[in-house]
DNA sequence: TTGTTGACTCTGA
DNA sequence: CTCAGAGCCAACA
């Protein structure tokens, strides 16, 4: 069988969003360079991301250290809503602080 | 095959 | 700091 989200390229993306802990957040820039795609490439593969999944792509966000607007349109509610929840703290502009929470890659 | 779209990032003003 | 434009790669019609 082959389906769309079982692609390499997807897997390594998603293998990747599973190694970030809780409490912390990385960009989808950070993401790409790591695969050696574009951030363009890591969203896409989150877009494609099915509604019931084992990623944490809550805790992936943009460069600007914000939820970028989904056309789903409450999808970046919910995900502010769940990052709350694992204790970050976002500014009153709703932005999140990335010298803070930033997620680094480091060999395991 | 081409053209358009998208959960992005960078640079310039 | 914010706003606008260009570049980038992958998927879909």
């Amino acid at each position: 069988m082959v389906e769309p989200k079982t692609s390499p390229l997807y897997v390594s993306i998603y293998a990747l969003v599973r190694r970030v802990p809780a409490g912390q957040v990385t960009t989808y820039g950070r993401i790409a360079a790591q695969i050696g795609y574009t951030a363009r490439t890591v969203g896409f593969a989150m877009a494609a991301l099915p509604a019931s999944n084992d990623v944490p792509w809550q805790r992936v966000i943009n460069s600007q250290g914000k939820i970028s607007p989904r056309t789903d349109g409450e999808g970046n509610i919910l995900q502010r809503d769940l990052l709350e929840n694992e204790g970050l703290q976002f500014s009153h502009n709703g932005r999140i602080d990335l010298d803070k929470y930033s997620w680094k890659v480091n060999s395991i």
